[in-house]
DNA sequence: GCAACTAGATGTATTTCGCACCTAGTTGCA
DNA sequence: TGCAACTAGGTGCGAAATACATCTAGTTGC
């Protein structure tokens, strides 16, 4: 296995969404959470999506230059960036019910095999 | 959007589990049912997998040439498939947890929003 | 003075995916 | 007879997504 499709950027912009603001190192940190998929997200992707949300219109950025430590782009959701989060819930709604069913359905096939005894 | 990724070999493989045996162009049929996100599974994409699914050990096919119409290269699931259909589901199991927190959290964060009056 | 950590980025190879296109058998109809 | 539509499988190629290696640069602690 092992692809399952890393679909960050729905969560990216749910993470940014709550915070109000972030940045790539801070988010990286916190995606495992809500990772979809058990495989740890490649840094470079991360920031790759970032940047493309941007491009798009769904984030704006800024360069925060702390007094300690280097220099931080920090990002902020803007009002289409939220209805696109909204248009990807609604398509995880629908998602998730089929795959429920898929795991439902495929539980009835597991338990009556039963082949315990032909050891 | 558009990226939710196909995941269509745990479909074809708990289709394939269900019915028993069947060949690609029928499978195809039965995949919107199951297929995880909105956009139709270019029958490429689907071809390939069962032909990676069988190089892979899960799968077995042979050519069944009906009395009417061109040849089928009908499937079947085997020990090997059976067992990697049921990582699949604990795999997805994992996923659906996590896509439901995802999708609760998300809709705490919209719905105190109410902007209505400020128009 | 150097290792470890924070923070972001690029460049490139690989993998995945979708589109266009092809073969071939059958059915229906004009 | 000819041809469109449908069934069934397949290839080749380009675009997009992804992963890996590598780079710069600031800070902390030893």
């Amino acid at each position: 296995m092992g692809q399952l499709s890393r679909l960050i950027e729905p969560v990216l912009l749910f993470l940014l969404a709550r915070k109000g603001h972030s940045y790539g190192y801070d988010l990286a940190a916190e995606l495992p959470a809500y990772a979809l998929g058990p495989e740890p997200v490649d840094r470079t992707t991360l920031y790759r999506c970032l940047r493309q949300l941007e491009t798009h219109g769904h984030l704006v950025s800024h360069w925060d230059l702390p007094t300690a430590g280097p220099a931080r782009r920090v990002y902020c959701v803007t009002a289409s960036g939220r209805q696109h989060l909204q248009e990807w819930m609604r398509a995880l709604e629908l998602f998730s019910g089929t795959l429920d069913r898929l795991l439902r359905e495929a539980r009835i096939l597991e338990s009556p095999v039963e082949e315990s005894l032909t050891t």
